[in-house]
RNA sequence: GUGGGCGUGGCCAAGCUUGGUUAAGGCGCCAGGAUGUGGCCCUGGAGAUCGAGGGUUCGAAUCCCUUCGCCCACCCCA
């Protein structure tokens, strides 16, 4: 705090060693599951040409117009730190012909995100997001199949009592009537509307039905649904979708206002949401983009994903009480006494290592009592003493530091029996 | 981007309303407790120009202004 020149940037922060076995388990667990519904790993660069955002995300989005960390590098490249993590899978897939592989092309990644926005509690300027994207096949099944596999991951975790949320908004075939039938309801209501609804009745419409402000309740109240007014195949679609939740025994509430604030997204979309909720708390959210591909200069490919935020898991974990599984402690901790030992320590602690034992050792000179105190505060289950003593007699003291035990081993037979020992 | 709350050693935190000797306490860290032994306990130590900058005053952590950061709501989103 002394000086605050030196610190993270606004809305960043350092993941400290006492916080990263959250972020192991997570990773591992995102692992685990992506394998079980044959999801391969997929990077892609930090930062992209900015139009691979400009033309998948939207120009009139929030992400574009003002959030997205817009640079100049030094041959004049115009580029963007990642601010989603779709259309980035999408251009490597189309950069690497994937149409020419088995479809869907199912890929997930584990990735940092940046927007530049007010940072507060679950939103940050970097945010880390694990993603899937299943693309070119545009079944039911396989939307049915993203969320099972969102919902299974935040369960593997010991979420509970998460809720689903669902809904479809069209595709291009049905949105726009839908986007006029919304606009003629507005028209005559802008009178009574907030200031920033008057915007998204231009910009975006689908937004209008998300305001919370108390003036715009009436409005969106007797507005007319989406649901009402899918065309047949949307229709169709959605019902597939369902079936398949249900089939799954994956509860679902329909939630006909629910939008996404990207362009992209066509036919469902949906939000996973945790028990407790504050304002900044979807878990995880996403849903299919079937035009998405073409924008970026494909042939027409439909597609369906979702992004989690990692930051705000470990958020929800805390708060319900849940750890991560146990921290890895050192097997051994050397003491010593007097230099001659101290050579003598160093070098076993080295054959131990390469044995594949974690050993932790005192540096410097310190008295007996306090390097028994740091072998106490390490964890390790065991201690190994030399002194002036065990050299002469060419044994190391080896005590339980759980039972205090202790017993007198050959130096040449140390290594064998604390490796077997640490294997039990 | 808008509105509100907060900011004291690594962490938690008293004090600030009623400005005044060396800025409590706890945790953690280091050392010692008759010299080869931990976890409890006891003693001692290091560590803060009280977020930063400016102002008022004989004197400010305590009052005023600015600024930065964190938090909450809006907005947006994971």
């Amino acid at each position: 705090m002394t000086s605050d020149l030196h610190r993270t940037p606004r809305g960043t922060a350092d993941i400290l060693p006492d916080d990263q076995p959250y972020w192991d388990w997570i990773r591992d667990t995102a692992r685990e599951v992506t394998r079980r519904f044959d999801y391969r790993r997929i990077d892609t660069p930090v930062f992209e040409g900015t139009s691979v955002f400009v033309r998948t995300v939207g120009e009139g989005t929030d992400i574009v117009e003002k959030e997205m960390y817009t640079f100049l590098d030094r041959g004049d490249d115009q580029l963007t730190l990642r601010p989603e993590g779709t259309a980035p899978v999408c251009r490597a897939y189309l950069q690497h012909g994937m149409h020419s592989l088995p479809q869907p092309v199912r890929m997930f990644y584990i990735a940092p995100i940046f927007r530049y926005e007010r940072p507060q509690a679950g939103r940050y300027r970097q945010h880390w997001q694990f993603g899937v994207e299943a693309i070119g096949d545009p079944n039911p099944e396989v939307d049915a199949e993203t969320i099972h596999l969102l919902w299974s991951f935040l369960a593997e975790l010991g979420l509970q009592d998460l809720s689903l949320r669902l809904n479809s908004i069209g595709d291009t075939v049905c949105r726009p009537a839908y986007l006029d039938a919304l606009r003629a309801h507005y028209q005559p209501r802008l009178g009574e509307v907030c200031d920033d609804c008057r915007v998204r009745y231009e910009k975006n419409p689908l937004r209008l039905l998300d305001c919370k402000q108390g003036r715009c309740q009436s409005a969106i109240a007797d507005a007319p649904q989406i649901s009402g007014l899918l065309c047949d195949a949307c229709a169709e679609h959605f019902a597939g979708v369902r079936s398949i939740l249900e089939l799954w025994e994956i509860p679902y509430e329909i939630a006909p206002r629910l939008v996404r604030g990207l362009d992209y997204y066509t036919r469902t979309v949906f939000e996973i949401h945790p028990a407790v909720e504050r304002s900044q708390t979807a878990l995880g959210a996403g849903g299919r983009y079937d035009g998405l591909i073409e924008r970026l200069g494909g042939r027409p490919t439909p597609g369906v994903g979702f992004g989690s935020g990692i930051e705000r898991m470990i958020l929800n974990l805390k708060e319900a009480g849940i750890e991560p599984p146990g921290v890895a402690r050192p097997d051994v901790f050397i003491v010593y006494l007097g230099e001659q030992a101290q050579r003598k320590a160093l070098g076993l602690a080295a054959e131990l290592r390469a044995n594949g034992l974690s050993v932790l050792a005192p540096t410097g000179s310190r008295s007996l009592r306090a390097q028994f105190r740091a072998a106490d505060t390490s964890g390790a289950p065991t201690a190994i003493v030399l002194g002036d003593d065990e050299l002469k007699r060419g044994e190391a003291t080896v005590r339980d530091l759980k039972t205090g035990d202790q017993s007198s081993i050959p130096m040449d037979r140390i290594v064998d029996a604390l490796s077997v020992s640490s294997q039990s």
